[in-house]
DNA sequence: CATGATTCTGTATATTTATGCAAGACAAAA
DNA sequence: TTTTGTCTTGCATAAATATACAGAATCATG
């Protein structure tokens, strides 16, 4: 019953049901065998960077994606948001001002379906070389820049 | 001085330095003029949907980004100088230096057609979801930039 | 093993935020 | 004017969150 395994289970269980207060969710980690007390669940909220919300009345928490993602991944790919594409394109997201970082790190590793990359500040465009190749580069990058992080 | 009025005014403070509690936030309309109570604060939060995030130790409260940006519409507006597409790309050309701002201003309205932006200077690429969503693309960037949309 | 440094956690409590209730302000209808 | 209803606010307090402190647990080193 590790710290990190707790804040992961935090995550997963924020992200999917409205959890309004640290009580609550102590319970429902209770549940899932992590008995810890309030104390701690602040803490946890604190380090996972968690933002609590007014709506009617109720409160809710929510994950800032962009934390989400930094803690997931502390090494490599913490800079990225996320990957998406349309048939020829594909846009990476990354944390305010690493796009760059990204681009030459993906530019290294000189793939043969990569034409090349373009970085703005936190957005990165990576041009395959046909639509074809699309999602094979798209696969390429999400092991690259995700997996390969853990 | 209305509460629609101090509602406003907790919007302006709360972009632009950082607010860490109701108790502050009292503090500094009280300087501009509105005098209320913690009650009525913890109230307008709950109105203006703000959120309150703990960062390493140091809480702070944050305007959901589309409100805060709401305000800037008028001057994106005039940024822009023209906004042209073949069928993958819309590229979007603004006074010079202003496209990071423009780029932003787009991210922030989270549109599902579109996946990204990358500024340059004076040129903003949008890329849209599908080839097929471009002309959509165009319309809001169009309806959005220029005409000023709320 | 012992020592010291570091990290993590619970307890108790301080701090902060949310809310039930009643009072005042205002508007529309009688 | 009086009545009725809606809206807003303050007061007092409940509810929720953050933190100082001390005790364990972990880990690297001598």
């Amino acid at each position: 019953m590790t710290k990190q395994a707790r804040q992961f289970a935090i995550k997963e269980l924020i992200a999917a049901r409205p959890i309004g207060s640290q009580e609550t969710l102590r319970r429902e980690l209770g549940k899932r065998g992590f008995r810890v007390t309030q104390a701690t669940l602040s803490r946890d909220m604190n380090d996972l960077g968690v933002s609590r919300t007014m709506q009617g009345g109720m409160p809710r928490y929510a994950i800032p994606s962009a934390a989400g993602m930094t803690a997931l991944s502390p090494l490599v790919g913490a800079e990225v948001v996320s990957i998406d594409a349309n048939e020829s394109l594909i846009v990476v997201h990354t944390l305010p001002g690493c796009a760059n970082t990204v681009g030459e790190f993906i530019d290294v590793r000189r793939h043969p379906d990569i034409i090349g990359t373009v970085a703005g500040d936190n957005t990165l465009l990576v041009v395959p070389i046909s639509t074809k190749k699309t999602s094979h580069v798209m696969q390429f990058l999400k092991h690259t820049l995700i997996e390969g992080a853990a």
